[in-house]
Parts: C-alpha cells; structure tokens; sequence
DNA sequence: CGGCGAATTGACGGACGTCAACTGCTGTGG
DNA sequence: CCACAGCAGTTGACGTCCGTCAATTCGCCG
C-alpha cells in the first residue's frame, strides 16, 4: 500500500487519535483493493469481517425487499462504510456497490474491536462517528417522511450548489436513475420533477444545473438546518471534476 | 433517587461495564423526574444538556418541518435517547414528549463525556448502543422507502404479535393516531388500512388485534429479519398491561 | 348533560408508480 | 466506417395509493 493511502487513512477522525503503534497493528492486516465499476462488495445479511475505507471512487449503499430496491446513501472519498455492523459484529443491514472504479482499503473488523478495547481514545472517536452517522440517517428519515418528491428534489440541488462552491450553475454529481433512487423516485418521476421544478428557475442540460432564481427555488424547498446537511458527513472532498463537455443548449425543444 | 431505579439503569448495557466508583460519579449529579402525560421535554433545535433515561412511561421521539410533524420512535422503559446528540455535543434533531406519566432520569451529558474519556469499557458501551440505534433507523428507511403503507401496517402487526409472546391475539400499545404516525400516514388512511387488512383475516376490536390466519397476512407483509426487528431494540419490557375491557363483538356494523 | 377528542367513513383531488413508446448517446463488431 | 444493440433519459396515458376536507359516531371527563 502507498503511504500516501495510508496518510489518507490516518487523517480520519477515526484514525487521527490512535498512537502510531496502534495504528500500525491495525493496518498491517489491512489490504488495499482497486475495483472496477459496478462491483458488489457487500450484500445485505452478508458476515461483515472488514472495515471498509473507501479511498477513491463512489460506492452505493443500497437495499433491497421484494424485488425493489432504494439507495440508502451515495458515499464519496475518504468515507468510512459498516462501521455499526463491524462494532456489533453483526451482518450487514445494507448492500455496497462501486459505482466507480475505487480504490477500498480493507481493515480487519477483528483488529479494530481489538484496538477499542486499548485505546479510549479511539473508542470514543468511533463512537463519535457513529453519533455523526446516525444523524445523518436521522435527517434522511425526517426528509422522506416530511417532503414530497419535488421538495426534496429542491432541498437536493440547493445542498449540491452550496457543496460545490455556491456558484449558480453546478454539475450533478451521479447519474440521474441513482439520484431517483436516493431521492425515493422512479426515474420517470424525477424527470417529471426536473421539468416541474423549471416553473422555479431551475434549468437543467444534461448535468448541468442553473438555479436561476435561489430565492424563488427557496421558497419552495424550505431548506431547515436540522434536515439538510449542507457541509459534508466527514473528511470527503466531492469527487474528481466531472465532465465538461455537453451538447450545446438544449432546452426544452419547442414542443 | 431510589436504589431500586438506580439498580435498573446500572443495569442497561451501557451502564453494567462500568466501574461502581464511574458509576456514582456519573450518577451524582442526576436528577429523577416525573412528568406528566403530553410533556415536551425537548425541542428540536434545542442544545442538549442530559443523557435520558426512561424508566417508567413512554416517550415519543418525533420531528417537524413545514406546519408537518411525523414519529421516528416511540420508546418504553428501560430506554436511553438522544445518545448522539450528547456524544457530539450538538443539537437535538428531534423532539421528545411524553406519551404517559413518565419517571425520566436525567445525567450530565458533560460527565458522560468524561467518563467515556476515562474508561474504555463504557466508551466502547457507547459505540455499541450507537450502533444498534444506528441499525434500527436503518431498518426505518429500508421500512418507509421500500413498503407501503399496507405492507408496513402489517408488519408492524406481525412484530407487534411476536413481541407480545405470540398468541393470536394481542393490544395495541398506543393510540392508533400515534401509530400512524409512526407508520407514516394519517389517521384517516391507517383507519382505512385496517379495514383493508381484514381481507387478510384480521379483525379489530377497539385496541384489541386478532390474527386469526397468521400465514395469509405473512404472505401480505413478506417480513424480513432485515428490516424487522422481531426482539426489543434495549432490555425493553414492554408496558405496562394494557385494559382488557373492552365493549363486546364490535365487527364491521352490518352496514 | 354537554363538550372534547379519537376513530371511522365517504367524496374528492393530487402525487406517484407502472407500462409503453421514443430519442439520443455509446460501445461493439461486421 | 457504418449498423446495431443497449442503456439513460424523457414523455404520455393510465391507475393506484394516499392526503385533505367534511360529517358522523362514540367514549371519556368535566
């Protein structure tokens, strides 16, 4: 494994506490793996003996029951994945996809709850992430109770615009079918939702999103610091810059 | 505070681990308070200052956003809440109120942080409670995002039933306008799911539900030890007994 | 006895899922 | 180099689920 990967690690939270010998007993039984795109990693009720670090790429944490299926969160470098199940030694509530080639570095599940046992400081820094974890699931679970598909379509974009620098126009950051999917939605629904959400000065190519006017769009998404999270989950820089390129302006055709 | 109840919160799995003389000390500054039915004891938004403990009673964990509210958990004796709140430092995501006359054992979150500090065991307590909250509201989501209303109502029967020791018939544990919030819906359509669900052979009667052909509604609710959690989320008792009276035969009036 | 809130029921409308057809891009192989 | 298949995305038609409004019943409590 490089070191630069490992520096990565080593600048979580998670990790940022331990004592170097610590940290060196927990990663040595570690492996780094490159996956391609679309490679499960994990699937729901499945044993969990790792923790899973994902280092680059996108992996989608996803559900499934009686052949539907919903994305329960998009996770972006440097993210840590199943840390609940690895605590509680228990299987895997969730599934895990790559979505991207990514690079995962996987820890034994062993080793960590060993090193828990040693090290307060590290106990703590994992139940703090677990208490940051759980929020987010917290505000996920406030957000498909209490919204409608068009509301969170609106607070989704304006999260988006501010994790992206706040400038007017920004670039969606997954394919739109997975977006459906986080967001609760068929993909004909959301496409209906992007033409709706137009009537609020939102105007859409491709990946490509313009928040025309963000007071009108405001108004209607509500956006409420104790549902939206506009600053990220943990240490998670958004991925590479997407693409650029996109066939010149391509309104609405004229009907 | 009698020994009694601090016997029964030495004894949730958070607190069993730890030393006597880091229990006293967490203890020490801890208030026991009764409160009655209808109280809120916590506002979302509010800062957090106390670990909860609920000894005796119920209490709803609920949210708002927009002129909406909905339930995310109701919780009976011997629970803790808002641990991540506390854990972190923040604030409360969601509200809480009692549902009944309700003992509610108060402790400094800030002597929880240090004891955390000082001993691993009840550090790694933490994370583990952590991870089982965590867990339950992964179970929510998978619920609300992936069943419908129907199908969740069922369900909830079927875990109700189980947790109730299994006869085939058993009482609702709060009011049917609670439970619809729980289960995401209005009243008016959970009154409707419940006529509905009678073609699967369950009859209702005031707060009283007889299952009378168990694989019929199985085969309606598909339950998934994935999602539903058959056993109580903490060394939870459930409540108290409910009244058995209740005015005789009351099936759908013959029209 | 009277008022209040929980629960139920009906009527109605809107939000959302499903099915199907169509477009346009992309990668593959003849 | 082009033909083709495959997939993401969009759009329309339609049906279902669910929320809203209103009226009614019933038990509870003052």
């Amino acid at each position: 494994m490089r070191s630069a990967d490992l520096d990565r690690v080593r600048s979580l939270p998670l990790f940022s506490v331990m004592s170097d010998e610590l940290f060196k007993t927990v990663t040595s039984g570690a492996f780094l793996q490159k996956f391609p795109a679309g490679t499960t990693l994990l699937t729901e009720g499945d044993a969990v003996d790792f923790l899973y670090v994902l280092l680059d790429g996108g992996v989608e944490l996803g559900a499934t029951w009686n052949d539907k299926e919903t994305t329960l969160a998009v996770l972006r470098p440097v993210s840590t994945f199943i840390l609940a199940a690895v605590v509680l030694e228990a299987d895997a509530l969730m599934s895990a996809q790559t979505i991207e080639r990514s690079d995962i570095l996987m820890l034994s599940g062993e080793a960590l709850r060993r090193a828990m046992k040693e090290d307060t400081a590290l106990a703590c820094a994992v139940a703090q992430e677990l208490s940051g974890c759980y929020r987010g699931l917290v505000r996920a679970i406030k957000n498909q109770k209490l919204r409608g598909g068009l509301e969170r379509l609106a607070n989704y974009l304006i999260t988006q615009k501010v994790r992206q620098g706040g400038g007017e126009t920004f670039t969606l950051p997954h394919e739109k079918r997975l977006l459906a999917s986080v967001l609760g939605m068929t993909p004909e629904n959301l496409s209906r939702a992007f033409a709706a959400i137009a009537d609020y000065g939102v105007v859409i190519n491709g990946p490509q999103v313009t928040i025309a006017r963000p007071a009108v769009l405001e108004r209607l998404a509500k956006p409420d610091p104790l549902i939206d999270n506009h600053t990220l989950p943990t240490t998670a820089p958004i991925g590479k810059a997407q693409r650029e390129r996109w066939p010149t302006a391509q309104t609405r055709s004229p009907s």
